[in-house]
DNA sequence: GCCAAAAACTAATAAGCGTTAGTTTTGCAA
DNA sequence: TTGCAAAACTAACGCTTATTAGTTTTTGGC
């Protein structure tokens, strides 16, 4: 009958969602059980309904909290006074970083939103076509602005948001490069191109 | 009872794959019963396994079939007597066809692979990492032939495929360009860049 | 039109699912 | 040290799952 040990500043609550992360990342929400969870906490399953309200909490509050941190970032972005190219590159550096310091939570609002039950289904998609609208928006301004060579500024932002969403390889195969590194890397190719 | 119509040259499993494909991409391996594959196809559950041995072995044909078409144009692609550029040209365009045509059996082998069981999975992973030193190769002798300007021959690699990967996103929204469009966007932005 | 094989059916299995109810244990505040 | 709320437990619920066994229907080749 151990108990569950907050990490300090942190609820058992927060300790369920952290390790319901790794297990929806790495098995899938649907192949996750109660009981997978309860184990990896270490209690008994239905325990856990002491601190949460059902298993679709947990992927609500997986995701949102996801959400919510991006959009917050993209905000304070928007309002800088610095060129699109600069704001541009913040955003890319952002993501970076998110993939690097919340891996699975970031992961699990990438890959398993579509396990979201109305309405919240909805409400996620349309936070995620909203920030997809805004970053078009933003290229757009380069393209007026002359910083960009760009025809079509929606197949730009979904190939940066695709090539930013693939960091998960790597990450999840161990490959070890400095962030700074790939950061640098990933910027430049987005950015710049490969071709002389 | 009603039987199943195998299309002309097809086979009754061929339709029940197929089917397969469209549910595991909309509703996740995981989450997909044979109950709803019997629906979708037109008759009672266990009738499905007249013709099928497992709902595994329906998610190992989808992921091999696909894994193999790519890797069987690699070959053909490695094979010819031109530049680089132009290989690596003919195969992301290949990448955007291959999403065009056969959309559901892509998206289930890129996102459902996980749940194969062993050895498939390990067989699949291997022939994954295979695709990707061999396109890592491709882009290396880019630059001993000085095509490129990278430093960093995997993170392009990765870059690219998870760009290709993210087309998923607009077929999905039925976004509709024109294939050629969408291949000259992409390929342009890709291997050139988009900072003037 | 007959017959075998293919393909459908119905019924049932054991296992696993998320979750609830009711009870016992724990640990902090007084 | 006592008391109470928080947090754990066990037992069980109704439901869904993939799959099997056994039976009936359909259909194409003679």
């Amino acid at each position: 009958m151990a108990r569950i040990k907050p990490a300090k500043n942190g609820t058992r609550k927060d300790v369920i969602i952290r390790k319901a992360s790794a297990l929806f990342r790495t098995k899938g929400f649907t192949a996750t059980s109660m009981r997978d969870l309860a184990i990896s906490v270490g209690v008994e399953a239905p325990s856990l309904y002491n601190h949460i309200g059902s298993k679709s909490e947990l992927l609500q509050d997986i995701c949102f909290k996801i959400a919510d941190e991006f959009t917050s970032q993209l905000e304070k972005t928007e309002g800088k006074n610095v060129s699109v190219l600069v704001k541009l590159d913040e955003i890319i550096r952002f993501h970076i970083h998110m993939m690097l310091e919340e891996f699975d939570e970031v992961f699990v609002a990438n890959h398993e939103w579509k396990y979201l039950k109305e309405p919240q289904l909805a409400n996620f998609l349309n936070q995620r076509r909203s920030y997809e609208k805004r970053l078009v928006t933003l290229v757009e301004a380069g393209i007026s602005s002359n910083e960009f060579k760009i025809s079509n500024p929606y197949v730009t932002v979904l190939t940066i948001l695709s090539a930013l969403r693939g960091l998960e390889f790597w990450l999840r195969h161990k490959k070890k490069f400095s962030p700074k590194e790939l950061e640098n890397e990933m910027v430049d190719h987005l950015l710049k191109g490969m071709v002389k």
